[in-house]
RNA sequence: GGGCGCGUAGCUCAGUUGGUUCAGAGCACCUGGUUUACACCCAGGGGGUCAGGGGUUCGAAUCCCUUCGCGCCCACCA
């Protein structure tokens, strides 16, 4: 034989691949079957494949894979995100180690380096995909900056503005420095932070015009944030709060430039946080801003966009807020009005993309209304069910999310993006209008200003694009032309679509916002369930990242272990929700067991086949395998509907390796060098072609090879559009026979190993019923065990060993001396459980209570428990006589 | 500060409405094994007061209360 004892992944993937893209498995077109389908989480266009997008990707290929068995018609949507921040972050970051500065050069010719960039790299992570082996329709390869995405994008927005629920303001917003542009508030992170609450003193008028000397006769604020005093437009004091009468209607003086700014009061001020006198800063806080609307305060912005003090700084405009932090507590001190200072732990929010510090900032921004929108989406999944999450308690967390919704910033100060499609012709607040293209909005604006003069060079387009997210958010819908083309049969046809699978730490950003859009844009729930994986973490549980090392090179564990063998290292541990912990031993796991299949490939392919007469036991043993498959494939699709599919996967993994190797290709292989009859190799290809389909969706290179090796195929009988078993009637009762004689086989190994008879030594095996088994898995007790012949005796057998079955004694007489001491004593320490286990039964029985509420069936089971145990402890006590 | 979830064998986790199968699985570990598919293997084995305490019940890993430990989400306290 010279099939190769190790199976080679690396042959096999490449190999399969080609050959399943050669035939066009993967592609879909809509015709009459029932359509499955997927939207793939599109990865940043900057992305390589990690850990996360391996297990994630895997989870949709066992997906679709088995649906494309099932026989539906599956369709796979692979594509990218154009990432706008990131992207946006990288190619200026490329551009700087040119030399070349963003603001140095226009919009355009940036636009074109970032195209240029995207072809460049964009392709890498779908190549890395293909390797792990998934199967998606490459043909429908999406990007979400495709003419027709963006045109979906831009029709989207114009609709929602011309519905009133998009809307300019000038709000507070998260500001990110670094990137210069804003972030919405789910691209926030909070941190904890240690910091400082400084204790600074400000000077007060009296009403005489004086003011008393610092150390005593001002007030005295806490903040972490000195460096904003100079946008100070107040202090604020709560009205109540006695200490502080005095104040009222007086005026204080901000530090440094002096200015006279009004002591107002408002409830707001916790009496007792800090020194319950607080500094105003409107431009600079959310809650200050309230205030100062409340209290008609001046705002005062201080920083640039890049978190450098402006002119308002004096003397330390140009400089950063943290330098500024710093040097200003000094003067600060010097000039007396440093108090003191406390540690303090704050939040601190940072952005998700590039880690800065974010700035609360005041400025004109897109934003979108989200509560009347939010209302389908939020029943479809507490309501109506019509969207389900896996695992289930993901649904507190989008309800609380959806009950307090808050309107979505949808505009970003970048250029890679769609660009934001309003136009603008005046300065005023309201001198705009919006169109899909600038011939639209010069007619749109002629009407409006009621100026037929007007021209397209009057009118300049906002310059900030939209939110990434608003572009994928519509992802199910647009991948299949539903926006642009509402009626069309592919979005008829494949939406809405079945299963998202994707990280839980996506849910705001993008799976509550797609079901969102599927019912604002088409009326419809954008998928049916929604799986969503834990984070992949490394064995000490810290996240998988980048700055840590802690992240294997996905291609280089491919090349290590197979692609199969890290598809099932990742699938086995990984239950919906919970956080993998991945570690190199669960690939090689799977490497194992890919070899494993491979062997019984390699066994059942040695086998000479003879026209002979099967055997009892081959017999009995495929009918009790037959019967076991189906029992099994009953227990996997229940795992697959519950989205259980590492049970899934270890459920035909305990199938495979235990009930088709170890016990069926045991229970047939022929003695040495003898042929095996053709019944009963028909019948094995039969089953293992069977265990192939159950296996293809996780180990889709191996099986595909054993299956294209193990008979003759032509090329459109592969096995990834084979069809998947369908489940049969199963005798539970032959199950559980068998099981009853696979504990027997596993008595007669125990004493061969205690008394260290090799295995080829023949022994002769003796039993005394009483709970009737029958003869029928005699040939197969024969076999696995080497028995010469199973004799029936009616009483104990003197001087051979024994073991018991439930109430069956067995007797293996064998030559040479018994050690007696020790069978009686293995026979006592039976009988002693036994009769414990009887008695705690049997008090069970003897309680009136239980046996008048219990329900009559487990009053019954208890009942025949007891009864066993009397047979048992009879037959223990008829050995323990015999010896005597 | 509010909400949600978790704590079961050395590790990762199952355990559906309390009652055969309730104390399990895989890995790891230990013992033995050159049986001619596979040592990436075979056979056998040990191991848990179900986080602690209290309660309900004839009966609790499962229901209730409480303590401790951990994780996640949300929230404007300077």
């Amino acid at each position: 034989m010279d099939i190769p004892s190790k199976y080679d992944p690396q042959r096999a993937e490449s190999r399969w691949y080609d050959y399943w893209m050669q035939h066009d498995f993967f592609s879909s077109k809509p015709d009459g079957r029932e359509p499955y389908t997927i939207v793939i989480p599109p990865p940043n266009v900057t992305g390589v494949l990690h850990m996360g997008h391996m297990l994630n990707n895997t989870l949709q290929d066992v997906l679709i894979r088995k649906a494309r068995l099932e026989g539906k018609n599956a369709c796979w949507v692979p594509g990218m995100d154009h990432a706008s921040i990131a992207t946006e972050a990288k190619v200026v970051a490329k551009l700087k180690e040119e030399g070349i500065s963003k603001s140095d050069i226009s919009r355009e010719e940036f636009l074109r380096h970032a195209w240029e960039w995207t072809d460049k790299y964009g392709g890498v992570i779908l190549e890395q995909l293909k390797k792990l082996g998934c199967s998606c329709d490459w043909s429908r390869t999406k990007f979400t900056m495709d003419d027709d995405m963006s045109a979906s994008v831009i029709k989207v927005f114009i609709d929602l503005f011309n519905k009133g629920l998009i809307y300019r303001g000038h709000r507070m917003v998260n500001w990110d420095p670094e990137a210069k542009t804003t972030l919405s508030d789910e691209e926030v992170i909070y941190e904890e932070r240690q910091g400082l609450l400084y204790y600074l003193e400000y000077e007060v008028v009296e009403e005489d015009g004086k003011t008393p000397p610092l150390g005593g006769g001002g007030l005295v604020i806490a903040t972490t944030r000195p460096e904003t005093i100079l946008g100070d437009t107040a202090i604020c004091i709560n009205p109540n709060d006695e200490r502080y009468q005095h104040l009222r209607g007086k005026k204080a003086i901000v530090p440094i430039n002096n200015r006279v700014i009004p002591i107002i009061e408002d409830d707001y001020v916790d009496v007792e946080f800090g020194t319950g006198c607080l500094k105003v800063t409107p431009a600079h806080d959310e809650n200050d801003k309230t205030l100062g609307e409340k209290h008609n305060l001046e705002i005062i912005d201080i920083f640039n966009e890049d978190a450098t003090l402006n002119s308002y700084g004096m003397h330390y405009e140009g400089k950063d807020r943290f330098v500024v932090r710093k040097e200003i507590i000094k003067e600060l001190e010097a000039k007396g009005h440093l108090v003191k200072t406390e540690q303090y732990a704050n939040k601190v929010g940072t952005s998700e993309r590039t880690k800065a510090v974010i700035e609360p900032r005041l400025s004109d921004q897109w934003f979108l209304k989200m509560e009347g929108l939010a209302k389908p989406a939020l029943e479809a999944v507490m309501k109506s069910g019509e969207v389900k999450l896996y695992p289930k308690k993901f649904e507190n967390t989008y309800r609380h999310w959806m009950e307090n919704i808050r309107d979505w910033n949808i505009s970003r100060q970048l250029w890679w993006g769609q660009q934001i499609p309003a136009y603008y012709y005046g300065d005023g607040q309201d001198d705009f209008v919006v169109a899909e293209n600038i011939e639209e909005a010069l007619k749109l604006a002629q009407k409006k200003t009621q100026n037929p003069e007007l021209t397209t060079q009057n009118l300049k387009q906002d310059p900030d694009v939209l939110d990434t997210w608003f572009s994928s958010w519509l992802w199910p819908i647009s991948v299949f032309g539903g926006i642009l083309e509402p009626d069309n049969p592919e979005v008829k046809y494949y939406y809405p679509t079945n299963d998202l699978v994707t990280g839980p730490d996506i849910l705001f950003f993008w799976v509550a916002r797609m079901i969102v859009a599927g019912y604002e844009f088409r009326g419809e729930r954008p998928f049916e369930n929604v799986y969503l994986t834990g984070l992949v973490r490394d064995k000490q549980r810290r996240k998988m990242s980048k700055s840590l090392g802690n992240s294997p090179d996905a291609l280089k564990l491919i090349e290590e272990f197979g692609a199969d063998g890290v598809r099932v290292g990742l699938l086995l541990s990984s239950a919906a929700g919970n956080d993998l912990l991945f570690d190199e031993a669960l690939c090689q796991q799977g490497k194992n067991f890919a070899n494993k299949i491979w062997n019984a490939f390699r066994l059942v392919k040695s086998w000479q086949v003879a026209d002979i007469a099967q055997s009892e036991a081959s017999k009995i043993g495929l009918d009790w395998y037959s019967t076991r498959f189906n029992q099994v494939l009953t227990e996997i699709e229940d795992h697959f509907s519950k989205y259980r599919i590492s049970d899934a996967l270890m459920t035909i993994y305990k199938l495979v390796w235990d009930d088709f190797c170890s016990w069926l290709l045991e229970i047939i292989k022929p003695a040495y060098q003898q042929p095996i009859d053709r019944k009963t190799w028909n019948a094995v290809i039969q089953l293992f072609e069977k265990n192939l389909k159950l296996l293809h969706p996780f180990m889709p290179f191996l099986t595909e090879e054993v299956w294209q090796h193990i008979a003759e195929r032509k090329p459109e009988n592969a096995l990834c559009v084979a069809d998947w078993p369908k489940g049969e009637e199963f005798d539970a009762n032959l199950v559980s026979t068998f099981d009853f004689a696979a504990e027997v086989i596993s008595g007669i190994r125990t004493i061969r190993k205690e008394k260290n008879i090799p295995h080829k030594d023949v022994l002769e095996l003796k039993k005394l019923d009483v709970e009737d088994l029958g003869s029928t898995m005699d040939a197969i007790i024969t076999k696995l065990g080497n028995i010469s012949a199973i004799a029936t005796v009616d009483k104990a057998v003197d001087g051979a060993l024994s073991f018991r079955v439930k109430s069956n004694e067995y007797f293996i007489p064998i030559s040479g001396a018994i050690d007696v001491e020790a069978e009686i004593q293995k026979i006592n320490e039976e009988l002693k459980y036994t009769r414990g286990f009887l008695q705690s039964v049997q008090k069970k029985l003897s309680n009136e209570r239980f046996v008048n509420n219990a329900p009559e069936k487990v009053v019954e089971l208890e009942r025949k428990k007891a009864a066993d145990a009397e047979a048992k402890i009879e037959t223990l006590e008829k050995s323990l006589a015999s010896f005597e």
